[in-house]
DNA sequence: AACTATTTATAAGA
DNA sequence: TTCTTATAAATAGTT
């Protein structure tokens, strides 16, 4: 999508590299929310960025069946 | 996306839940390989449908750590 | 399972 | 780095 087709590859540029992950991250991460709620599927999503970072999305509590 | 906009809500109809379900899984994982590649991340997804069928994508290989 | 009309995601640019 | 927008890609409804 956008300005050009991209191709698959790793993106050698570090700060194009970490834009586009932060893009591309929460559109991940919206899609993995629509899918558990359109279709009441269960889903987890985690993601560590190149520097480190996580990211996670669960469409159910961590907690769930281990304490309460 | 699509001919109509959609709500984000519980799709009703099984049928089409269902048809729904493995369309946005097969975008759901390839977004999620994608990203991994475009930005040398760490992926893990996993999905269980409604009916339990169990769909995962992972970025390094699960035994990764675990033994060798 | 294929097909498109449309919506949505996003690559570049500002 | 947040906002814009042209364009690629995903997908909802249809066949």
């Amino acid at each position: 999508m956008g300005r050009g087709k991209v191709a698959i590859r790793r993106i050698d540029n570090t700060t194009s590299r970490q834009v586009t992950f932060s893009k591309r991250r929460n559109g991940l991460l919206k899609k993995a929310k629509e899918i558990s709620i359109l279709c009441d599927a269960q889903v987890g999503v985690i993601l560590f960025s190149s520097t480190g970072k996580l990211s996670e999305f669960s469409s159910t509590r961590v907690t769930d069946g281990i304490a309460s």
